[in-house]
DNA sequence: AGCACGCCGACT
DNA sequence: GTCGGCGTGCTC
């Protein structure tokens, strides 16, 4: 017996599928999916592998050739057959590996940590593999001989304890051991005495952590009917539940038109099928409404999935919806990859959100994964959103999505007014802080008539740096090309890319002079409220005053039981709220998004403006939000206050097509990394013109570049980049890519470079 | 990547 | 002579 298997630990320019012999020991014990230790190289290092497929006779002869597996690690698979076929298609698509592929499907508490035995010298003797997480069980007791004969046993037995045991189980028939020993005293040995005896038997069963799901807060679940327009959106969806060829489809509805409701339905439709559902959602441990509305529809048939879960809860999770016990999963990015046994549907909730796209290796975008499972499954892959990416919109007006529209808003609330606060006037009127007049105007109002406010900092990209404005002193960091910015957390400065910090001088060290603090962030905005209202009440939400102890939930329950007139947050307080007091957004920075010089800023900037401004006005009364700029004249600005999407999708569409970028192109990343410059740029040149080469019989294709990273430099490390911009991708359009990047990053010049592909730029 | 092999210079 | 520097090439 051969099987083939995807090894550990290998460089993209060494993965491939390896052939192992299966001694006749192991035959039995090896299947598909499971994991098993290899010698791997020429110095036959122990190395973890995953069988992929398995053969009966070698193909080519040399069977005897072959080195043998050492060890299969796995009583049963943990990788299907479908998850296999995935792993292929992730390696060619976003140049990974196929072992970093499958090992991004299966939880942390599958691995294991290896726990060297050593002797009095030091030296390791032996090496035992410790799980990182155990099934955990519990004891459960039922009775082994007819009820007649048990009650005659308890009529006739000296032992109280032996008695109530029997009248129990009569009564309860299977009962955990624990629960009969609270009710009846019995103690553990007791039990034992009867199983011995033949009269009950005792049987581990396995039992599974779950993660808690906190209640409703905020707005009162609202699992009713549909409203027309969402029962017509249902209707329209639901047929290609049922269709033989796989579908898409992007349901455009603005904020608050209740596109969880229409979710609902659909995945209801899918269990009554038969068959599983997978809804994924940016950050689930923003969105609890989400996660406690689908259990209470749902209940124990739904799988949670997220970072915060602890090790064994996820991996309990996800052998629920393994062993068919759970079919419908809410997760984030990764819960793609749940073990859902016949998928029907996936949904992906905000679709646009940057959180779909995984920035360390594997470097997988969810949509990709999902149209894979979707096409393989026969599937309906529903994307949502109140500002669908310009892709999923396009893909939407030219037919190759249905698009479903929800127009109005639940219980038919307005959307806000939008005021647009001009900061340059501002300036001009010598208002140099944070807040407009014209938004504390609107708070003052609010806190008069009871009613609250959220005002939102975009933190991206405005990081408070400290600077001496004397002598223009800044601090950078000495492994990296960016600024240090200040933490207020632990007072000091911070470099975001690799770590390093340092205390804050309290003078100049160049010149003495005092330093300054330049950014925007939720303390300055904070401060500046306290000088412009005086005695008014916040609360802050950031990195910084979110701790394990004081979480979300914690800061949100907050703000909403002891009714704190102005909360003040950064991007987390823009998702998924819905406080039906709060009447008033204020989006204090929303510039900085824009004018960074990324092709998609304008795209993210709308989202993120229209995203708060649907926070306001969910109550009775209605909402206004205000949004401060100094560029008010921008399209971006405009239309995103206009609550004006249409608009918004036709001007940047046309810009997209002038400027030759997604959607009408697809956009590669070639990343080349080096400690040493000139090896590094060297390096990045002859990608360009390699890639130049072998792709000139593909039409369509530019090769531009190389140019350096925006942060030249992180962990000494220099990054270059070189894009490829294609028309359209074929297989062997990937595959010469990949070839290329082998070749460069294999050869012996360029051995102290890396070399790497990033699907989508 | 991680390891061994091999071909050079500096040492007992 | 031979120890170990790193450049080269392969991994079932």
């Amino acid at each position: 017996m051969i099987v083939k298997a995807a090894v550990s630990a290998l460089p993209f320019q060494a993965d491939k599928i390896y052939d192992y012999r299966v001694p006749a020991s192991l035959e039995a014990s090896t299947f598909v999916g499971v994991r098993i230790m290899v010698p791997f190289g020429r110095g036959n290092s122990r190395r973890e592998a995953i069988v992929l497929d398995i053969k009966k006779f070698s193909e080519s002869g040399d069977y005897l050739k072959l080195k043998a597996v050492e060890e299969v690690l796995d009583s049963e698979p943990v990788i299907g057959e479908q998850q296999i076929a995935l792993a292929k298609f992730m390696k060619a698509r976003f140049y990974c590996t196929l072992y970093e592929a499958l090992k991004a499907m299966l939880p942390t508490g599958v691995w294991y940590r290896d726990n060297p035995k050593r002797n009095e010298l030091g030296g390791v003797e032996s090496v035992t593999r410790i799980a990182r997480a155990k099934a955990k069980t519990r004891d459960f007791a039922s009775l082994s001989i007819p009820p007649d004969n048990a009650a005659e046993f308890a009529e006739h037995t000296k032992s109280n304890h032996h008695r109530e045991i029997v009248l129990f189980l009569i009564r309860a028939g299977t009962c955990a051991i624990d629960e009969i020993s609270y009710y009846t005293g019995a103690k553990r040995q007791s039990f034992t005495a009867l199983a011995k005896r033949g009269y009950i038997t005792i049987e581990a069963r396995e039992e599974f952590r779950r993660p808690k799901v906190s209640e409703l807060i905020g707005e009162t679940a609202s699992l009713g009917n549909l409203t027309p327009e969402q029962d017509s959106a249902y209707r329209e969806l639901a047929p290609m539940l049922t269709s033989a060829k796989p579908e898409a489809a992007l349901i455009y509805g603005i904020t608050g038109s209740g596109k969880t409701a229409v979710y609902i339905k659909l995945i209801a439709d899918a269990l009554a099928l038969g068959r599983g559902a997978i809804m994924l959602v940016p950050e689930i441990a923003l969105t609890p409404q989400m996660t406690a509305k689908f259990t209470l529809r749902f209940g124990d048939g739904v799988a949670v999935l997220h970072s915060s879960l602890s090790v064994g809860e996820r991996y309990d999770e996800w052998r629920r919806i393994r062993s068919g016990a759970a079919n419908v999963v809410i997760g984030t990015r990764s819960a793609v990859f749940a073990p859902v046994r016949d998928t029907a549907l996936i949904i992906i909730d905000e679709e646009h959100e940057q959180t779909y796209v995984s920035d360390s290796s594997p470097r997988y975008n969810v949509h990709d994964v999902a149209k894979f499972l979707c096409a393989q499954s026969g599937g309906l892959l529903v994307f949502g959103s109140a500002t669908p990416a310009m892709e999923s919109m396009y893909a939407a007006k030219t037919g190759r999505y249905k698009l479903v529209t929800l127009r109005s808003r639940f219980n038919a609330k307005p959307l806000p007014d939008v005021i647009i606060a001009d900061m340059k006037q501002e300036l001009r009127n010598g208002n140099a802080l944070s807040v407009s007049s014209r938004l504390r105007d609107e708070l003052e109002k609010n806190i008069s008539s009871g009613e609250q406010s959220i005002l939102f900092i975009n933190r991206r990209g405005a990081n408070t740096i400290v600077a001496c404005p004397n002598c223009g002193k800044t601090f950078s960091c000495p492994s990296c090309s960016v600024n240090l910015t200040y933490h207020s957390a632990n007072r000091r400065l911070m470099c975001h890319y690799c770590g390093h910090s340092r205390p804050v001088p309290s003078l100049c060290p160049d010149c003495g002079s005092k330093l300054k603090f330049i950014g925007v962030g939720t303390q300055q905005v904070e401060q500046d409220i306290h000088s412009l209202l005086p005695g008014a009440a916040t609360l802050r939400m950031d990195a910084d005053t979110i701790t394990t102890g004081n979480n979300h939930e914690v800061v949100l329950r907050k703000f909403e039981a002891e009714r704190v007139p102005i909360l003040i947050g950064t991007q987390m307080v823009t998702k998924g709220l819905n406080f039906p007091q709060v009447t008033l957004v204020g989006v204090i920075n929303p510039d900085n998004a824009l004018y960074s010089c990324d092709f998609r800023a304008g795209e993210r900037t709308f989202a993120l403006i229209t995203q708060v401004i649907g926070r306001a006005g969910r109550g009775d009364k209605p909402g206004r939000a205000v949004i401060q700029t100094f560029t008010p004249e921008n399209q971006v600005i405009r239309l995103s206050a206009a609550q004006d999407y249409e608009r918004f999708f036709e001007s940047e569409i046309g810009l997209r097509q002038l400027s030759g970028n997604p959607p009408f192109t697809e956009l590669h990343r070639i990343a080349i990394v080096s400690a040493d410059q000139q090896l590094a740029e060297l390096c990045a040149e002859t990608v360009k013109h390699t890639l130049t080469d072998s792709l000139r019989g593909f039409a369509g294709v530019r090769v531009l570049g190389p140019t350096q990273d925006i942060i030249l430099k992180v962990n000494n490390l220099y990054r270059y980049r070189v894009f490829i911009s294609a028309s359209s991708t074929s297989a062997q359009f990937r595959a010469s890519v990949a070839a290329v990047i082998k070749k460069i990053s294999g050869s012996a010049k360029f051995k102290r470079a890396a070399v790497f592909g990033i699907n989508g730029g």
